[in-house]
DNA sequence: ATTGTTTTTCAGTAATTTTTGAAAATTCTA
DNA sequence: TAGAATTTTCAAAAATTACTGAAAAACAAT
């Protein structure tokens, strides 16, 4: 397979995935090919390599900026803004756990609480059923925000190789 | 807040947050109402307390069962199918990660595999960042792979009580 | 076998999400 | 501060995804 044809297939894959992680088929190809180019690119780049508008890259780059995915870059006596994506892909997993966190588990969490202080008798079926629910998605939710942070301020090859082993 | 209030705002949140994790919104819902249901519910149970087609409960019902999210039950002496959600959270998180693996991590393994096979120079420039980027997310795939098949076969109290003090 | 009940399918429609592109805003240069 | 380059915004259009409802299929009882 050539290079241009590999670029090509992990681009429009990457992009598909995206889809099923919540995040468009755009936003990921943009990440994609910001990850795999060795040099920065500008918005003019993208457009001409994905075939995508103005409006459509610069509306992505920023949700990828947001995500903490991808940074501006500046380069001495060029006008254009220049973006380049972390390659490490450890940090891209962590970076995005701990948006998703914030952004899904933290309001989850907060609405579980609010839930959990109906009115009603626990004797009555469904509201006992409903608090048992909600009060095990309270508990799961607390364990995983623990394991998550933990997972995020560890060090890769700490976590990797160190305590996979503990529990094989 | 009244039991009715609660119960209608959590399924309406779980369906929305199902929207950010690849499962659309009705799908979610349906998985709500069911769980939060004491009783198992037949289709028209279903269609009347969320206001949705028969073919649309139809289609959904039998993607979270395809999901092993939702059971058919057999009630003796009763025509309708009945259905009913896992309770369990911990069996949820593990079945949908079991899912998500097969669906998801696994091919894109299969595919980083052939494209870690792409003709080219290593020392172009353009060659080497696919390279490193491919191998980057091989490595980390198979480590997460070897990571959710040790969470999804272990129990949940011996993993969270247990091993999560050995990150603290 | 016939009839009544329940489930499934799927073409057409509706709703939602994404994309475009041109205008407005911003930023830089001289 | 005028003019050129670049980025940002956003209303309208396109594309995608989800939903409906009625017809067909499957099933069960007599």
């Amino acid at each position: 397979m050539k290079i241009s044809e590999a670029r090509q297939q992990f681009i429009s894959t990457w992009g598909a995935m995206g889809t099923h992680w919540g995040i468009n088929r755009t936003m990921a190809q943009v990440h994609a090919l910001l990850m795999i180019s060795s040099d920065p690119l500008t918005q003019d780049d993208i457009m001409a390599q994905l075939n995508i508008s103005r409006g459509n890259v610069n509306m992505n780059i920023r949700d990828l900026i947001d995500w903490g995915l991808v940074d501006r870059v500046l380069i001495p006596g060029e006008r254009k803004e220049y973006f380049t994506a972390e390659k490490d892909i450890w940090k891209v997993a962590t970076q995005i756990i701990k948006e998703r966190k914030k952004r899904e588990l933290d309001p989850m969490m907060k609405l579980m609480d609010q839930l959990s202080k109906v009115d009603g008798d626990k004797r009555d079926k469904e509201v006992k059923t409903f608090l048992d629910t909600i009060n095990g998605i309270k508990k799961f939710g607390a364990h995983a925000d623990d394991m998550l942070d933990v997972l995020v301020k560890s060090d890769e090859s700490w976590f990797l190789s160190t305590a996979l082993k503990l529990f094989k």
